[in-house]
DNA sequence: TCTGGGGTCCTAGGACCC
DNA sequence: TCTGGGGTCCTAGGACCC
């Protein structure tokens, strides 16, 4: 989807159209804490991008709209547009809550007929939901995915198999499926800036720096990629964070902020049925260090007072230093849904 | 400029078992 | 006397995704 989070705040209040729209943290005055979650091409145009601070994209364009994100409005958005992809394959995979993956290797027979059903796909959105989307098709999900970014908003890209290593070539290894910020940096001393440089490098070298992701660095420079399209199955951890508005070393403070994190943390464990075994406190100093502190229980439980009493017990060897403490987060993992349990407990 | 919050997967080291 | 080889589970940290 494009823009997504931006695009259904101005859908559902035309007032903002033609404005600089930010959607994400309380910007302040330009003291806020948070990042843009999504911009719109309005505000983009003044240098805001989706991951930066909030506090400098108010010093870049301290007359857009700023927005609260609205997670519960833009699941519900989702899942109608998800819904609509499902009618066109079985083979299906979400990813995040505005992308997917459609396998239609049994709907069509030739990239010409797979273009014809993308239109279609990008109208019924449109129609339906008033919001536009723009669409990759490729002979894998590696090169689907960049083809669908290469031209946005509302965008249609067709890749074939023939053409998939010169369509990469010429872009920025960043763009690679895994290769982020770190990645990028590693191969930009190798020499290699472009996806094509990547595809000509000495494979061999490329195993000996990145281990058995070398491999499928360069696979996938090559545009090969066999990865299957396939839904998630369940889910493995549930977690909250929270950065306090300011750094804090107070702690009374920090525990009664964790003991909400544990409530919020309890009612969601339990609306999902799950069990849980492994609780892990996180803490972020003022200098983002960040470390985390783990206990696996005994058991698997799903009681409220086992998380506060697990979470403040290992939060504790954090607060003998007067470290001043930016964020605080729990996460319950090693987790079984209770009809699973009950399945085994049977045996 | 100063960095959210929800996740997944991988690696390395250590404890422990037979 | 000075250390095998197979395995599992746990912890901590980090890279990456949206």
């Amino acid at each position: 989807m494009d823009q997504f989070f931006a695009a259904i705040e101005e859908r559902e209040r035309p007032e903002l159209r033609g404005k600089p729209v930010i959607v994400g943290a309380d910007p302040k005055e330009g003291k806020g804490r948070g990042v843009v979650s999504t911009c719109n091409y309005e505000a983009r145009k003044y240098g805001v991008k989706s991951g930066m601070a909030i506090s400098l994209a108010w010093r870049l364009c301290s007359h857009s709209v700023f927005v609260p994100v609205n997670y519960r409005l833009y699941r519900k958005v989702s899942g109608q547009i998800m819904k609509i992809l499902k009618r066109y394959t079985n083979k299906f995979e979400q990813w995040g809550l505005d992308e997917a993956f459609l396998d239609l290797t049994s709907q069509v027979k030739n990239f010409e007929e797979a273009k014809i059903l993308a239109e279609k796909i990008k109208k019924e959105i449109n129609d339906k939901e008033r919001l536009t989307c723009s669409i990759g098709v490729g002979p894998n999900k590696l090169v689907a995915k960049i083809a669908s970014d290469f031209e946005k908003p509302d965008g249609l890209t067709i890749v074939k198999k023939e053409n998939a290593k010169a369509f990469l070539a010429p872009l920025r290894v960043r763009k690679l499926l895994w290769v982020g910020r770190k990645t990028e940096e590693k191969l930009n001393t190798l020499g290699i800036t472009t996806i094509g440089d990547l595809a000509n490098y000495n494979a061999s070298i490329l195993v000996e720096k990145f281990g058995i992701s070398g491999t499928q660095l360069y696979l996938s420079a090559q545009g090969i990629d066999n990865s299957e399209i396939q839904e998630r199955w369940e889910r493995k951890s549930i977690s909250r964070e929270i950065t306090f508005e300011e750094d804090t070393s107070d702690s009374d403070f920090i525990l009664e902020g964790l003991d909400a994190i544990s409530e919020d943390l309890y009612e969601e464990l339990t609306a999902s049925k799950f069990t849980f075994k492994t609780i892990t406190v996180k803490i972020r100093y003022g200098n983002f260090e960040t470390h985390t502190h783990a206990k696996t229980l005994a058991f698997f439980t799903d009681l409220k007072k086992d998380i506060q009493k697990s979470a403040k017990n290992l939060m504790k060897d954090y607060l003998v230093s007067e470290r001043k403490i930016r964020l605080i987060g729990l996460k319950l993992s090693n987790l079984t849904s209770i009809k699973k349990q009950m399945r085994l407990t049977d045996k």
